[in-house]
DNA sequence: CTGAAAGCGCTAACAG
DNA sequence: CTGTTAGCGCTTTCAG
């Protein structure tokens, strides 16, 4: 039966009490578990018979507090909505898992950037190091976090001056490789539709250089910072056509818009509509499973964040100093960007 | 300038030095900063003005040891690329924000059961209370949580035997209640797509039950067990017709297999494809999108975090005994259960 | 309402 | 390779 405390209360199996079972001092219970190799191999195997025996679990608040190590590593989530967002957890979870860290998230909802209060919340925790998706932008939680002087990871954008460490994607790069492709790819009205600022307006900037690669140049832009749902697709595609009848390819900043967009499009009875050649960025799962499948930019969130682990792990393991990472993006092209005789 | 300690290993701020600057003992700023409500105001201000000053920050490790209190909240994930279950996360995170708990999540990797491991890795943290997205399966984990004594909140299905607490959905009744409805709209040929245990078979077995208030009866099952993407959807709308050529209505167990579906059926040249009344379950926000909306079920993953997040601080501050709370379903119907004249 | 003493459970530092 | 001693920083307990 162990030792079960089933009260919660009720007196919890100490190093002590593996001790006197294995008949070594604390110490040595304590080395076992955490430095097993320096442990001779038969002592290490009469502590670990204690400790199943007592059914023994470290206390963590105990050790961290005496080893002044901490275990935790803080992820600030700006929207989990977001399915990139989930999977840039996904893949830090998984490159983290069994490295004896624990992953701790706050600010979960939607919209509102981090401030210093969201993340002093956490500093009790003394967390090993923290990890902000997106880039932190309030120059008093970066003062803040400058100054406790843990490693830092900020994700999704590969800049310049970040607080510690960086894993990114070049977004003005991406951008780029969509601009040449729809550049060669022979339309006349492009249009870009999405946000114009920070990542996207990378984006947007890397799209017009491709475009000019080929002499070509954005017909038309149309601004939208709203949430990313695919209903805002579909009537940025209205308007869209309104301001710019002539549009013959769009470049939607994300997918979830995108697909919005080809949904509304490749059902309407306006042969404009039907034939205009669509783009997104970010490979969503559903890009590919349209009836008209997208063209998209694939840009990996699960990649990004098995790298932020990794990254994490070795730096804190002190091996190594690696500050900037830049992941690569690629480009899928679909049927929705093939030239089409237009109707 | 505070006293910033840029190595993180130069002293740091303890309770000793806020005191010695407030001139009042170190218990004193304990209670100040803890129980705020049992030190004469003036006081109070005075500690707090030293905690500024000085920058102090309290040191879970200590307190959480000596006061046997702990501040985590740990969650296990089985998919969390599963937007529903991002949802929960987000109710949950955002009922608990300001509480001073603070959020650890788990296996996060998709598919594989909790197992006991993946929960004594979280056990040295001494979590105040876990949290399962879905019922713990595998009875070894039952019991290693049943052992700790604390409280454990299990998500989404609603059910009889908890572990302690419970926080769910009655399939059974949401399945039912589609079933009234396409029960009741005419339809003659009825099909269920999707999986046939855990709670998808219990939305079957209510499914069944709905229709024959209205005497029919589903026609055909088609099971499916395989991955939450949409391409599976449009997969299985053509076995179903293969299988079922007479089908004129289909329940999808879930919307995103239901939008796969809807997506291949609305562009499809086969008119009885095109008039097949879909129906899916979950209300993900492209199933109101799409051309041709769905008819779903809404289940609030995030009204149910945030019952979850609720009832778990109101049980760790000890005023409630609550076990299980059941959440609602609600009935969403739209265009694409409305009856149509077959072509 | 405030304080003094003690100790939560562990591991660092220093022996041997 | 193992042990002894001490103390991490806080809050409980008991006393004013």
């Amino acid at each position: 039966m162990e030792s079960d405390d089933k009260s919660g209360k009720g007196r919890s199996v100490r190093v002590e009490d593996v001790a006197r079972e294995a008949g070594v001092s604390p110490i040595t219970v304590s080395r076992a578990l955490s430095t097993p190799d320096i442990v001779k191999a038969e002592t290490r195997e009469r502590v670990m018979r204690a400790v199943q025996k007592t059914g023994y679990v470290v206390n963590t608040y105990a050790s961290s507090l005496r080893s002044g190590r901490s275990s935790i590593v803080s992820m600030f989530v700006a929207n989990i909505a977001n399915p990139h967002v989930t999977q840039v957890i996904r893949g830090c979870a998984e490159a983290l898992a069994g490295s004896g860290l624990h992953l701790t998230m706050t600010q979960l909802q939607t919209s509102n950037a981090i401030d210093a209060e969201v993340i002093a919340a956490v500093l009790p925790l003394r967390p090993a190091a923290l990890v902000f998706t997106g880039r932190l932008q309030l120059q008093s939680a970066r003062d803040l976090v400058k100054a406790r002087g843990i490693p830092v990871v900020e994700t999704w954008d590969y800049y310049s001056d970040p607080i510690d460490m960086v894993v990114g994607f070049c977004h003005t790069e991406c951008g780029r490789q969509m601009g040449e492709h729809l550049g060669s790819a022979g339309f006349r009205h492009i249009a870009y539709v999405g946000s114009t600022t920070s990542r996207a307006g990378k984006r947007l900037k890397g799209f017009q250089e491709g475009l000019a690669k080929h002499g070509r140049d954005i017909g038309h832009i149309l601004t939208l910072s709203e949430p990313l749902v695919t209903d805002v697709g579909r009537r940025a595609l209205d308007l869209l056509f309104d301001e710019y009848p002539s549009c013959d390819a769009a470049f939607f900043s994300n997918d979830i818009w995108a697909v919005g967009a080809a949904l509304h499009a490749q059902t309407s009875a306006v042969p404009a509509l039907r034939n205009l050649a669509i783009a997104g960025c970010g490979d969503i799962g559903l890009a590919a499973d349209l009836p008209v499948p997208i063209t998209t930019m694939r840009t990996s969130g699960y990649d990004l964040g098995m790298q932020v682990g990794r990254m994490l792990q070795r730096r804190l393991d002190g091996e190594s100093q690696v500050k900037a990472v830049k992941m690569q993006t690629e480009l899928l092209v679909r049927a929705s960007t093939e030239r089409r005789v237009s109707g």
